[in-house]
DNA sequence: CTAGTTGCAAAACGTTTGCATCTTA
DNA sequence: TAAGATGCAAACGTTTTGCAACTAG
């Protein structure tokens, strides 16, 4: 599914889930779907500022945990507090963060089914599974350093 | 390292570290070097408050910075705001959350350094990291439902 | 002695909530 | 026109900070 069509997906099933559309959420939903740099609540309202002075930091964050309770979007952590999401691929996969500038990028590797079946079967705990996540210095900050 | 010897370790090394031996600090450190149970800085706080009248939660966290300072104390996330520490095994290594009590455990199973080495070269990132956490229900709440 | 540590309370931070107003369907 | 979404501002819980008092070395 490309960008747009994956954008009018997330749209359509808000309705069908019994939601108006509003151009707050439209343009909300439109970033964290379209956006590859796992932008925060922050970062959303700022980038989106400028052309919705109509938006509030509030609606942000309701229209996250809206698409957070339909499982459109994920959340990750960086640095412990601050929340980034991710609603180009709505389900567990890696990332890979700078550990300078706070860059977050996607990992091309394999999920690790296979690690949370092994933990569930050594363990005896059930519906496991497994968030793997890489912290690194990217290749521009270390040309910087 | 038996866990006595590494409370010794950890005093020791942040004597020489520039820092004084406090009732408080002594306290604090022996706590999150004992404990198996991952806890939070409140949790900290409220298992020394009985014997340690004169401990504030601003010093508990005062140490724990201290602490990760020198690289002897790693910080997890459960929850996405939560803040558990580990003071025992200080480098990154898998835990196991249950999603109904939020427990944490360690686990047993082989650290994903070789997962490290391939982003790394896949990525051209430098310093390369995992973190590998897995999230399930405990046998105890599965038994409960 | 004195530099480092403490407790307290206030501030900071990101997130959530209550409510009156406004808007979508 | 009525259910639902909005912005605002206040509340929230956790963590950090400023500062005067204290204490380890």
């Amino acid at each position: 599914m490309d960008t747009e069509a994956r954008v009018q997906h997330v749209l359509a099933r808000m309705r069908e889930h019994g939601g108006r559309m509003t151009p707050q959420r439209a343009a909300v939903v439109r970033v964290l779907v379209e956006s590859t740099a796992h932008p925060s609540a922050e970062q959303v309202y700022e980038e989106l500022l400028p052309q919705y002075p109509m938006l509030s930091l509030a609606t942000v964050y309701k229209t996250v945990a809206l698409l957070k309770e339909m499982g459109e979007l994920i959340e990750l952590m960086v640095d412990g507090v601050q929340v980034h999401f991710d609603g180009r691929q709505p389900y567990a996969h890696p990332h890979l963060v700078c550990k300078r500038c706070g860059s977050i990028i996607d990992v091309p590797i394999d999920q690790p089914h296979a690690l949370a079946e092994q933990v569930a079967q050594t363990t005896g705990y059930a519906e496991v599974s497994a968030s793997l996540d890489f912290w690194g210095v990217c290749p521009r900050c270390q040309s910087r350093e």
